[in-house]
RNA sequence: GGGCGGGUGGUGGAAUUGGUAUACACGACAGACUUAAAAUCUGUUGCCUAUAUAUGGCUUGCGGGUUCAAGUCCCGCCUCGCCCACCA
């Protein structure tokens, strides 16, 4: 009698797998699948959500492989970044010296996980090796214009003192540290990613990822048509130009409203509410984004100027309120109080005039926003909403006062941080030749290691002066380097690049590798990323493709998006909650494959869940069983031809059942379908009535399609069964049709749609033949007997339904 | 406020896309083994009525509809989750 135990068994195979080289990139791809996933933060530990990404992505790599690929499945790290300096000053420790430590940790961990990831294939985003090509990417931005600096108004986290793409903005709150986001103006360097926005926005059709995530990010870029209006100002040169989705509304704009941050604010405004003004800019001015709409009441102001509304010739005047954003559109609105709640609440409030110019509702009580014909429209009335769009817009562009204008929500993406810990920006600061870019030949602009923080967590790059002064490239002259560095998130932009040839030391990657291995086949990772990484590499490659460097303008073909693991109460795991589930543990004591076996068991996997303990223990029973049932000899007994055939029906139809059921990612009921498998093998094995090479045979199948699931047991159970190659160098087992065929098949007796019997019926039975079979089955059992048959429903190889009247 | 998903036994979840609802697993109960417990094994397990394996009734959040037939389709409502949000 053996026993199943995981650790000999681990420790064994995982030395075999070192030694053989098992798991190799192959160099020429004939069937090339790249299956990847997201690589992780190196925060210390590998937590069970890391082992929800990789173990089933894993399952699928080997899945594949089995299946003739030559599957590309590395793992590196995403090692730059504002939690490992910040863990790095709490601790008081170098930043880099923080992140070997972990990176060495977490990969020690992987290992134990069974993954087939090809060590070879590292990628440190923190090594001179990799950012030097981050730094090759902004150049090549640079260059092409697509980087630039400006000017403007920027999300400030006070907490960990740095500016924020608005992608990091959450709620009003700094993604990394919840702190309140300020609003500060200072000058930053950018992508133009809203260059690309209508690109980013059509070519999600060409992707087969999931539907919430392409809805994210149309939602993110925010698409809008509608129209650009100049307004005239009275008494002065300058014209007030608005966006509006609403020009069939031009008759009813009553007033004006512009940003506090607005350039005009300053020269239309009169002597008298001079101070009125400037009162309300510098209250709006402290306030926070998320002040701003907690804010329950609208403010506003009124300036003392008036604008020409076009279509009236009436004089609106100009209010100055913070519900009018700066960031979106020309960060000035004509108030349409009649259509718009918002504008509706604000004329209520301070009295502004209400004009109806949409046939419905009451404008008395609230704004009135749904369809109706136009009215008070002079030559537009009678129009419907949608006409008068195209008409009113043809209108102003005759007259030279406005035009067609499509906007976007999405906006450039602000790459630069004020901190230390990730790759610096490779411009320096000339006082005769302005912002000069680091050669191309210069490149790394190296980060200086071994750094200690100061008390106030300011970057030790600001006060660093051999890493400051330079020479300029330009002239030669004395120079000052940039200090900020870029965000992580340009890091993790490419990375998926490189990892066709991670020695690559030509450029930022291999273009012939790339050309074998890309696009990515499968990336798997969190829906977290839905608008910050998965936006930023799809621009950055379509970047690469316009320019040249690579052949296909989308990164990722198919994305599959994990659910998160919860702690056992349900909660999302955190150390205060104490929920937190160590999968070392775990590992210790029922081994790596019951754990990669429960983590796909215990649901959909796009949708995650609570850990549940007992429920894991009964994955670990499945798991004993299996190795039972094969490790412990099989004795033949009086052999019965019948339940011979029966068995190898249903290896083949589990052979069918898991086979789609990876391809549909549903690894919970390709589970099922051999526990239950293995519920009716354990019963064979007891009566001993299929021959021994049956039964070996049918086991070989079942190791086959289990080997996938638990890559440690199935080398063991492979090797028990007689065979001396890796089971994961084996081919995929092959179903037949014919056998996976049912000879018979049960047909429900219904009355009225009511189950009332069943009979068995050979396959492919005729309608009249089974409505042949229910009758005589009704005049034995007499379901009819209170009413009269007036129709009869027959669904071959399914029911028979008698329609009874009484 | 807008968008997208969900709601099935005591629990996690199945259900070939309109055709036997509750697969598989957990838990619970009963029994075997044991001095005892754990582990293991066997059986029972949607609910209600009941003396019930044999044509008892009910059941997929609630209410209505379409259909021979609805967890699945349509209409209305309740409710939970996620994402976005003063975007003009």
């Amino acid at each position: 009698m053996k026993n199943y135990n995981p650790k000999a068994i681990e420790a064994k195979w995982q030395k075999i797998w070192q030694e053989t080289d098992l798991y190799k990139t192959p160099e020429n791809p004939k069937k090339p699948f790249y299956n990847l996933v997201m690589f992780p933060y190196p925060s210390g530990d590998l937590h069970i959500g890391h082992w929800y990404n990789f173990a089933p992505a894993d399952t699928l790599g080997r899945f594949a492989r089995m299946q003739g690929y030559d599957v590309l499945q590395p793992l590196g790290y995403d090692a730059f970044g504002l939690p490992a300096e910040n863990a790095a000053i709490k601790r008081g420790l170098p930043a880099d010296e923080w992140t070997e430590k972990n990176i060495t940790s977490m990969s020690e961990q992987l290992r134990s996980l069974g993954g087939m990831y090809d060590q070879d294939k590292m990628i440190n985003t923190s090594q001179p090796e990799y950012y030097r090509w981050t730094q090759w990417l902004f150049l090549k931005l640079f260059h092409e214009g697509k980087a630039y600096q400006k000017e403007g108004l920027v999300n400030w986290c006070p907490n960990d003192r740095t500016v924020l793409a608005n992608e990091q903005v959450v709620n009003g709150c700094c993604e990394r540290c919840d702190t309140k986001v300020e609003r500060k103006n200072l000058k930053q360097w950018y992508f133009s990613i809203t260059d690309y926005a209508d690109r980013l926005l059509t070519d999600l059709d060409s992707l087969q990822w999931p539907e919430k995530i392409k809805e994210m990010q149309k939602n993110w870029i925010g698409k809008s048509k509608g129209a650009l209006i100049h307004f005239a100002i009275d008494g002065s040169q300058e014209k007030l130009d608005v966006y509006t989705t609403r020009p069939d509304t031009l008759f009813g704009a009553t007033f004006m409203i512009i940003a506090p941050e607005h350039p005009l604010v300053e020269s239309i405004t009169s002597v008298e509410q001079q101070s009125a003004v400037n009162d309300y800019i510098a209250k709006s001015g402290a306030k926070t984004d998320i002040d701003r709409m907690e804010a329950k009441e609208k403010t506003g102001v009124f300036t003392g100027s008036y604008a020409v509304n076009p279509a009236t010739n009436e004089q609106i005047p100009i209010w100055v309120s913070d519900y009018v954003l700066m960031g979106y559109g020309t960060g000035a609105i004509m108030a349409v109080p009649a259509h718009d709640e918002r504008d509706f609440a604000f004329a209520k409030k301070y009295g502004l005039e209400i004009k109806q110019v949409i046939e419905g509702g009451d404008i008395s009580e609230s704004a009135h926003v749904g369809s109706g014909k136009l009215i008070n429209s002079s030559e537009f009335d009678n129009l419907t909403i949608e006409e008068a769009k195209t008409k009113i817009i043809h209108w102003l562009e005759s007259r030279g006062l406005g035009e067609a204008k499509t906007e976007y929500r999405l906006r450039d993406w602000l790459i630069s941080r004020q901190r230390y810990w990730g790759a610096p920006i490779p411009i320096v600061y000339c006082d005769k030749c302005g912002v000069v870019p680091v050669p191309e030949k210069d490149l790394p602009v190296v980060l200086p290691l071994k750094q200690k923080f100061g008390k106030d967590g300011r970057s030790p790059l600001v006060d660093h002066p051999d890493f400051v002064s330079t020479h300029c490239p330009e002239c030669g002259g004395k120079a000052r380097r940039e200090t900020d560095t870029m965000d992580t998130f340009v890091d993790s932009s490419w990375y998926f690049l490189r990892y066709p040839n991670t020695q690559y030391k030509e450029g930022a990657f291999d273009p012939l590798a790339v050309e074998k291995w890309l696009p990515v086949n499968r990336y798997i990772g969190g829906a977290e990323h839905a608008v910050l990484h998965l936006l930023y590499s799809r621009f950055i490659t379509k970047f690469l493709y316009d320019h040249g460097h690579i052949s296909f303008a989308e990164p990722f073909t198919t994305l599959i998006n994990q659910g998160m693991i919860l702690g056992p109460d349900g909660n999302k795991m955190s150390k205060s909650k104490g929920n937190v589930i160590d999968p070392d543990e775990y590992v210790g004591q029922y081994g790596a494959d019951s754990v990669r076996l429960y983590l796909m068991f215990m649901g959909p996997y796009e949708d995650g869940g609570p850990w549940d303990p007992k429920r894991f223990e009964g994955t670990y029973r499945f798991m004993n069983k299996v190795y039972e049932l094969i490790m412990n000899p099989y004795t033949e007994g009086e052999i019965d031809t019948i339940t011979e055939a029966e068995l190898e029906v249903r290896v083949h139809k589990l052979t069918k059942k898991v086979t789609q059921d990876i391809n549909a990612i549903k690894f919970n009921t390709a589970i099922a379908a051999m526990m239950e498998f293995v519920n009716y093998a354990v019963t064979i094995k007891k009566a001993r009535s299929v021959s021994s090479s049956a039964w070996q045979q049918t086991m070989k199948m079942l190791v086959l399609v289990f080997a996938p699931f638990a890559p440690y047991v199935t080398e063991e159970l492979w090797e028990q069964l007689g065979e001396s190659e890796s089971v994961h160098l084996q081919a995929w087992p092959k179903y037949s049709e014919d056998k996976v065929k049912d000879d018979v098949v049960t047909i429900v007796v219904q009355v009225n749609g009511k189950v009332r019997s069943e009979f068995v019926a050979t396959t492919g039975s005729s309608q009249a033949e089974l409505e042949e079979m229910a009758r005589n089955l009704d005049k034995e059992k007499n379901f009819t007997k209170n009413g009269e048959i007036v129709k009869v429903i027959v669904v071959p190889n399914r029911l028979v339904n008698f329609v009874v009247k009484p």
